[in-house]
DNA sequence: GGATTCATGTAAGAGGTTACATGATTAT
DNA sequence: ATAATCATGTAACCTCTTACATGAATCC
């Protein structure tokens, strides 16, 4: 199954308190997620469409009398399985981790999730693979460029290892002395 | 003015040491910058048709006998004015720089230009303003996940500065003392 | 009276990917 | 024989951004 932009499950995950429409969920995100996670008002609507056919949300038109009729949106059973999938599963790329990560300990917070030091640990396991990945082809790289990118990429898998036992698990622990 | 994707810097970088053919680009970006920076055929002869329409490239057929043609490209000066100033100009973006910048080094070390210490110098600078507004966000934020994004974000920002003051400006050294 | 908020969308375009098309030549 | 190399491109599709469209209601 082809893996989804994960802004669609970021959509999924503000809906996973209960029904919203769109202009609202876009309120939620720019109070919450704000500079994390930002999505055109056009791009949102168009997502909200496609999750619609895909059977992962569902809408009905509710009308107002001084305002304009509002699209509410809801999970469907399948939604709800595909966002909790996402939100428990490491993210595997490197570079996506920026965004994405800090995003799914969102959602632990916000929705009192339980398995967030599961998700550490199974990140913290996914960076340790591709950690020992690199450091094999640092190992057979004799070119000095090569050798220098190869250096990025491992700075950058420790720093986040770091962060990992560090901050996120402080903030993880967090979530449940005061939740 | 509008700045231009790099892959389009890239491409002109490969053309400042003389013409190629787009198959040639092709292997060279494979052997050199290999996994650092990956173009498909496909986007490349398009692109190349968009920097000639442009006016930083120029090309012209040359016929061969047991091959097919090939279409020759090289720079044309403001090709190689644009280029310079993006090579020489430190990285806005803090999540641009994993890829842009060692490519900026890369062309500084293949091409032996002067001005690699300046470059680093810069995007230290570069770096020192945004770790600055950082700095000033943090001061005043209270919700603790915002806190938690804005610390990733410092953290790859102070990453990259240590990297910038030690391997990177070993790797420039050595341009000068082997070239 | 003018700007902002509420509320939803379409259209155009930028940048990229994968698949497809062609066809001779050389290496295994 | 078959696979890989040489050499260039088009077409379809995906994701996202920016601009445009509409129109009442409310805040200043």
């Amino acid at each position: 199954m082809k893996t989804k932009p994960s802004t669609e499950y970021v959509l999924l995950g503000t809906l996973f308190s209960g029904h919203k429409h769109g202009y609202e969920i876009m309120q939620f995100l720019e109070s919450t997620l704000e500079s994390t996670w930002r999505v055109s008002t056009s791009q949102l609507y168009v997502l909200l469409k496609r999750l619609e056919r895909e059977g992962l949300v569902h809408s009905s038109l509710k009308t107002q009398e001084t305002r304009p009729s509002r699209r509410v949106f809801s999970l469907t059973p399948p939604g709800k399985n595909a966002f909790l999938e996402w939100v428990r599963s490491p993210t595997e790329r490197v570079r996506d981790l920026r965004i994405e990560f800090p995003a799914k300990l969102f959602f632990f917070h916000r929705l009192s999730l339980k398995g967030g030091d599961e998700l550490l640990s199974a990140q913290v396991k996914a960076l340790g693979g591709i950690k020992e990945r690199i450091r094999k082809r640092q190992e057979r790289e004799n070119d000095p460029f090569k050798k220098l990118v190869l250096g990025t990429k491992m700075m950058t898998v420790d720093t986040w290892l770091q962060w990992l036992r560090k901050q996120a698990t402080h903030f993880v622990r967090e979530i449940y002395s005061h939740g």
